[in-house]
DNA sequence: TAGATTGTTAATCGATTAACAATC
DNA sequence: TAGATTGTTAATCGATTAACAATC
């Protein structure tokens, strides 16, 4: 063991979907899994996941397996995503619209609860729970309520200026759907999501 | 060298990668570019750079590196997406519709030209070019029309539901935004995207 | 107890990096 | 030529897997 600075980054990245998977199995009312089992369900080596979880902790039982909802609530508490968070969408054009629809980032503990967008015609509107503000007003009301968390569904055009603008106000997370790779300091985290680099991926297989 | 399956899967992962870099390179007007100054853009080491390349051929020129236009264009080559794919979409809610609209997709050579939607109420929408087709036809439309190519954004509990047809139809890469892992044949592609997996993979660092 | 499955070790496998000859 | 950068090799580094003692 250690600090959590040892695990590797892709052992972190596996656990969300380890936690998705046993969220799934809960709702189905089972109670214990095997690592067999789960590994089956995606397509992953039984050893894998027993190695992945070792990082952190004992988690099973020998002979038995895991318990479901026992490991679901470490894997939450591992990834801190026990009790709600925080996060402020920036861009209301088509995607921010279904992500501020989108129930399933509140089921799994992401609320959304601020949105900008520079276009005045937008800001007023009232997509979710909150409404749509100027994102001249961003940095300051992310770095007074404290935001964390951003997601980025702006043109690319404006991505890295808004990307800015997060950082500079105490932003440490953000998931980027703007269509370029955005340049920040080393400790922020930052995920892409690109269809199109998705697909590009496997159509080189076809 | 040798056949294309021996190039390892995240070697492939990164070259949509570099061709969307290219492609900004390019619109930015500039013609060469080192594998160097590609790394720093993309936070990647030339060597992995050059290595990645290096698969596939020689594109570049000592002293100099790489013609941008060009090297862009060998990327396209190889991933396939040189001419326009055309693309099933299964799915018409808000994110359904917001891909619909989204020109990125069309810009970058993936044309949606045909949209499934179960609710009767959608059936008959035209959110882009397309109408919107009940589900109960796709499988016959996806094998006659010969799609090989679709994206999943249904409600997690249709989805898998809805893979097993789309491959049983003849599809062979699978774009999910349904937050659930599918099963499907080794041969067949499945990429996911899921933004609390993205977000919770980040949030352990919080 | 017998059967099953964990957590962990050691071995294997694969990916990244550093270094450099080739060459533009 | 001198400077720069590629493509490639060999070394390093890290991740995955197989195997098994521990134990429920």
């Amino acid at each position: 063991m250690g600090t959590s600075s040892e695990v590797p980054d892709i052992v972190v990245g596996r656990l969300p979907i380890y936690l998705r998977a046993l969220t799934v199995l809960e709702a189905q009312g089972q109670e214990i899994a095997s690592s067999h089992e789960l590994g089956q369900r995606l397509g992953i080596s039984s050893a894998q996941i027993r190695k992945d979880l070792s990082h952190f902790g004992e988690f099973g039982k020998q002979g038995t397996g895991y318990n479901v909802d026992y490991l679901r609530r470490q894997l939450q508490r591992i990834l801190k995503v026990e009790s709600e968070l925080e996060v402020a969408l920036i861009g209301a054009g088509d995607l921010g619209h279904a992500l501020a629809h989108y129930d399933g980032l509140n089921k799994r503990g992401f609320r959304i609860t601020a949105i900008f967008d520079s276009d005045p015609a937008k800001q007023g509107e009232k997509p979710c729970a909150c409404v749509i503000q100027d994102t001249a007003n961003m940095a300051q009301i992310l770095r007074e309520k404290g935001y964390k968390i951003a997601v980025i569904a702006v043109p690319a055009e404006a991505a890295q200026e808004v990307a800015d603008t997060c950082v500079e106000a105490g932003v440490k997370v953000l998931l980027n759907y703007a269509p370029i790779t955005l340049s920040v300091p080393a400790e922020i985290q930052v995920q892409q999501i690109d269809p199109v680099v998705h697909l590009q991926r496997m159509t080189y297989y076809l």
